[in-house]
DNA sequence: CGCAACATTGAAGCTTCTCAATTAAGGTGG
DNA sequence: CCACCTTAATTGAGAAGCTTCAATGTTGCG
């Protein structure tokens, strides 16, 4: 699934030219340091991997670590009181995860269908970055790219109908995989309908009967249950209305 | 409708006090700075003021500046082509706008009945933070601490009712009232319904009768039309189930 | 190969939206 | 200060979209 393999070992060894990039905008913590910080950062880095459905860290959990996806798929979630479950994010290969203004863990962090990680300790990351304004300068940039990407989550799911949702949610998927290498189409999608339902907001069974719509009337091609062709890639982003 | 008195003129003065507060958790950017650098920052503020419904900057405008609300409050909101707007966010005095990863304002940022700014250039800011990390870093906390806010909005659209929604909406004003000063209950609704439907993704008419409901059910008494009474905290709270 | 989890499809019901009419509030000019 | 006019808010009725419940089909893992 994904594109590049992971080069490191599960063990100590850190290929730091994959560290702490955050794909949603490209931004990569590293690209401004020099070789002997970046052997710093390499040396804190513990890789990890994790299999379909094993949980990193649970809702409410001391937020001891910060992480860096290599490979395959983070899902990270909320639940209320009432059990109703809310996906926060989908994050794949070179996303990050660790902003909060929290002690502990605001969202529940589970690989989808397998994931490989980079841990690194938060106090450790602190300390670098008190020899090393760059990496919070990095930070910083990252965070705004979040925010931008949550705002955009906030318009889609308070103006958007089912069948738009989706359709952003396709377009979405496919942008990200593009920024990872390949074309992003068709879409590989390693959540299940339910996952997507949590995303978006609404029931699972309207996530199949959109799917059906989309490729009734000519936008998509449901190849198999977790490849989606796109066919029309600006009919699609149009549709999704999506700004 | 604010608790502090705007004490600068709306010229060159500036109180360094109240630079840069992000009263969302509030993180005070100066809090960590020493009296001299504090005099830089001052610097460079421009104060202005704005009446109900001026705008401050436009979607897509080339982001030239951050703001920090000293009084009143301001809506940025986004609108999508085909016309339907979204209100990502409501900011009263202590409330910084600034974090974008774009060079463009992603959003319409409007007095809502009046409201007075800090300005700061992006420039300046920039150059200010190469002298003083320590700016950056409390940047970083206060973007984190949006991300926050943004999430639980992402969970509130996604998951919640029409009157769980209000409700929630209700106890977030009253809590970010009190961390201005005062009880936060009656709760002050400078905004409109249409605007506070835009904000929680649903009809105006439906706010009105979700007002209605919610009286009805003697968790709020509507006193006027932009004042509330929170009957009872704990109760609304739990019924909106926002965790 | 068989079972359990996941996905699809149908039908009924409910929440919310839309359209419309009425009432209330706020701002302006006399 | 009041009358008027415009904008905002409320309320009702009908329609639309989505959810829920249920049955069936599919996928994939042990």
């Amino acid at each position: 699934m994904a594109k590049q393999p992971a080069r490191q070992s599960d063990k100590f060894s850190f290929d730091v030219s994959r560290c702490l990039i955050c794909s949603a905008r490209n931004l990569n913590m590293c690209g401004a340091l020099e070789p002997e910080e970046l052997a710093k950062l390499s040396g804190m880095a513990r890789c990890e991997t994790f299999g379909s459905g094993d949980v990193l860290f649970h809702e409410g959990d001391k937020a001891t670590s910060v992480y860096n996806i290599t490979d395959g798929a983070v899902r990270l979630s909320t639940t209320l009181k009432s059990g109703r479950r809310q996906v926060i994010g989908f994050l794949f290969s070179g996303d990050f995860i660790g902003f909060s203004d929290r002690n502990e863990y605001p969202w529940t962090g589970e690989a989808v269908r397998g994931a490989k990680v980079c841990r690194f300790s938060r106090g450790d990351l602190t300390r670098a970055t008190q020899e090393l304004p760059k990496i919070e300068h990095r930070l910083l940039e990252m965070a705004s790219a979040d925010i931008s990407a949550a705002q955009d989550h906030i318009t889609m799911l308070g103006q958007s109908s089912a069948a738009e949702k989706l359709s952003a949610f396709l377009v979405m998927l496919s942008r990200k995989a593009a920024t990872r290498g390949g074309s992003g189409n068709p879409v590989h999608l390693p959540m299940t309908r339910e996952d997507i339902a949590d995303y978006l907001g609404m029931a699972f069974e309207t996530i199949s009967r959109c799917f059906a719509r989309l490729e009734s009337e000519g936008l998509i091609t449901v190849e198999s249950i977790r490849v989606i062709r796109i066919n029309d890639m600006d009919a699609l982003a149009d549709f999704s209305d999506s700004r």
